[in-house]
RNA sequence: GCUGAAAUAGCUCAGUUGGUAGAGCACUUCACUCGUAAUGAAGGGGUCGUCGGUUCAAAUCCGAUUUUCAGCUCCA
């Protein structure tokens, strides 16, 4: 057979041969890297014997396959260490995921303590070296043979597993653990590995299902790559905007107001006046009409929309509802029947669509108590809602205006290149979370597919996570611990219309039913401020930022000169401040840098002339002497045009996944 | 909601096996009137998240509760 290899040269051999025989043939040092074998761009186990023509690619911990199985392979070598401190512990799955693996155990919680006498145990099992060996099992002997180990989750596993599936083990030294493989040969092979964090986890991922202990690892293939990665881990933090917002009183929380109720300060709060009043301008050029609804209603509107029996849960109820007589409120937890009623206020004619209501909406959701976090999830935020009620000719017209607005709102904020497109839909197996048939999911979920290729969307499918009335177009962003959250969504509904009613009366003098478009164009407030904060690490463009300039006088003596400055600045619509304390002039810098404000104009000399600025950027250190009037013509213009100066970004440390954006 | 950890001055944190509460920064006052990352001195400020219990005595031990953090689950 013939071998060919990464670099195309190829190789024959006479007999059929194990991926690692053959590395080994080509040489002992490939071997004693060699993680993971790929056949025909298929990952292997390097155990795995060839028997036929193929292409071969040796992967190594170099290669992100490769680096999946060593640490899979020391997930197996932690379980192994825990079943030896703990011998009670039972197993559950360990799989590698993306910055490292995790290994479920059912046992007592670990502390920081265990993590490390489990460190030093998995150190002595990697000295020893031992091989692991794979083996396969007889269904009914495999289930037997987990039973006699008494390893309940490994049982339901194989039970779980198609009757005709192979069951693959793996063992090192005594340990022997079911599992698909691909594995290291030996333990020997890893070098650098550090248990991470320990936390609770539901067995599958069900919360239904018992609770689980899950440790948490990485492992690389060079100590000094594990030390960058706890280097970043550590870096990660100084920019998470639930630090970093707090820390530049951006926002706050207060015990007695309550979780997921977070307080904007007059900095955050700046911020986001800002980007609303951007946004409602925008909307209004494009042909957006604004309304304001109330921020509660009856119970009967909800039963109308379907909130009630799809969303109760998650909504704040007002008044006892044990009493039959009476009056049921509830906090709105969208805006979509509020801005229906106003459609329907006058019979519309075909000539009326699209219709396009825009709102900066507060809406409210009862989230548990678990999942509330800093500025991303709250049980109160303000979004930029919005509903298109549109013919059916102009859906595709209109979903494509949704998309262009929300590209250009992310665009300005410099944040196009952070985002992934997914298109939510329904899940057919769990008819109760949804309205409608079959038939009229596939027909929109058609639809919002066609629109999207139309346009040339690169976009996931995603199934179980659509809307109750219809399949979303869902814009999603990671934080900087990689979490993903949607930014912004766009939702294609052709149900609600019907329940509250609503039609035009098209050309032919019959009325029909429109199609609503939900959808956000810069999404929730509260969050998009919070993604911007990591974004920049809180050094906001200017044009977004709370305060743009701040005058220095270099002492008490130009303390006046320095309000006429600051007043100048503030007749030119700048946010300037000015900082009058008698200190240091190296004082007032240093606090500067600390609230990251981008302009510090230096006063102290020419009193009366109009070079009397000594201009200080984040970006470009010191800028010498300026005519105030030049300078004030450059950041008017740098604000107007939401300029987003490269140097921002490229101070960005986690540069693999942030690009300079213009 | 679940598992775990945490809560001490505005902030960051120390506080030994239970014995009347500490530092740095910030703040106030005074002096200094200053040229690019920290001028000097003095001063004010905390029922140790809240409630209950054990004890002669609780920041410290126990229980409940609120909030925060990590992870899981959830996110119309």
């Amino acid at each position: 057979m013939k071998i060919t290899l990464k670099d195309g040269s190829s190789k024959e051999y006479e007999n059929a041969m194990s991926v690692i025989e053959i590395a080994a043939d080509v040489s002992e040092g490939l071997a004693r890297m060699a993680c993971a074998g790929s056949v025909d761009g298929k990952t292997v186990d390097l155990r795995t014997v060839i028997e036929k023509d193929c292409e071969l690619n040796i992967l190594t911990a170099n290669d992100e396959q490769g680096l999946r199985t060593l640490r899979h392979t020391t997930s197996h070598v932690m379980a192994e260490a825990v079943k030896h401190l703990f011998p009670n512990a039972k197993l559950a799955i360990g799989p590698s995921i993306d910055e490292g693996f995790y290994y479920d155990f059912e046992a007592e919680p670990f502390t920081r303590e265990d993590l490390d006498k489990i460190e030093a145990e998995m150190k002595k099992i990697i000295k020893q070296g031992n091989r692991l060996e794979r083996f396969t099992m007889p269904r009914a002997e495999a289930i037997q043979f987990m039973e006699d180990k008494e390893e309940p989750y490994k049982v339901e596993l194989i039970k779980d597993l198609p009757e005709d599936a192979e069951l693959s083990f793996y063992s090192q030294g005594e340990f022997t653990d079911l599992c698909a493989g691909p594995h290291l040969m030996n333990t020997k092979q890893i070098k650098a590995f550090k248990l991470v964090s320990s936390s609770g986890a539901y067995w599958r991922g069900k919360s239904e299902n018992a609770m689980l202990q899950r440790i948490y690892g990485s492992a690389f293939n060079k100590k000094e790559e594990l030390e960058a990665y706890l280097t970043h881990l550590e870096e990660i933090k100084t920019r998470d905007h639930n630090k970093l917002g707090r820390e530049m009183e951006l926002f706050t929380t207060v015990d007695v107001i309550g979780q997921g109720l977070p307080l904007l300060m007059p900095k955050g709060a700046k911020i986001i006046q800002t980007m609303q009043r951007w946004i409602e301008d925008e909307e209004e050029r494009r042909g957006y009409m604004r309304t304001k609804t109330p921020l509660m209603a009856k119970k009967e509107l909800y039963l109308i929309s379907d909130h009630w029996n799809h969303y109760k849960e998650g909504m704040f109820v007002l008044g006892d509802e044990a009493d039959e007589n009476a009056e049921i409120f509830a906090l709105r937890p969208m805006t979509c029947p509020f801005q229906y009623y106003v459609y329907k206020q006058s019979q519309k004619s075909y000539r009326d669509l699209p219709c396009r209501y825009g709102e900066t909406s507060t809406l409210f959701r009862n989230e548990d108590s678990g999942e509330m976090h800093g500025l991303t999830r709250v049980r109160q935020f303000t979004i930029s809602e919005g509903h298109l009620i549109v013919r059916p000719d102009q859906i595709e017209e209109e979903f494509r205006g949704c998309v262009d607005l929300a590209k250009y709102c992310l665009t300005t904020l410099g944040l196009e290149n952070d985002v992934t497109y997914c298109m939510s839909k329904w899940d057919p197996n769990n008819r109760d979370k949804y309205m409608g048939t079959e038939a009229e999911w596939n027909q929109v979920q058609d639809m919002m597919r066609n629109i999207l290729n139309h346009i040339g969307l690169t976009f996931t499918e995603e199934e179980g996570e659509a809307a109750f009335y219809g399949p979303k177009l869902d814009i999603q962003a990671k934080n900087v611990y990689g979490k993903e959250d949607t930014m912004i969504t766009i939702q294609l509904d052709m149900f609600l219309a019907q329940r509250f009613d609503m039609s035009y009366v098209d050309a032919d003098g019959e009325k029909k039913r429109p199609y609503i478009i939900h959808r956000t164009s810069i999404g929730c407030y509260e969050r998009t401020l919070a993604w911007l904060i990591e974004k920049y690490a809180g050094k906001f463009p200017t044009w977004l930022c709370p305060e743009q300039v701040r005058v220095l006088p270099i002492s008490e003596k130009y303390a006046d000169y320095a309000a006429k400055v600051e007043a100048q600045l503030k007749e030119n619509g700048i946010l300037a401040t000015t900082d009058c304390r008698s200190e240091k002039i190296g004082k007032k810098i240093r606090e500067c840098r600390l609230a990251k404000v981008p302009y510090m104009l230096v006063v102290g000399e020419k009193e009366e002339a109009d070079h009397l600025v000594s201009v200080r950027s984040r970006f470009e250190g010191d800028e010498g002497a300026k005519s105030l009037t030049d300078f004030i013509a450059a950041i008017c213009e740098e604000i107007r045009t939401k300029a987003i100066r490269e140097e921002i970004v490229q101070e960005d440390p986690d540069q693999k996944t942030k690009e300079v954006t213009k």
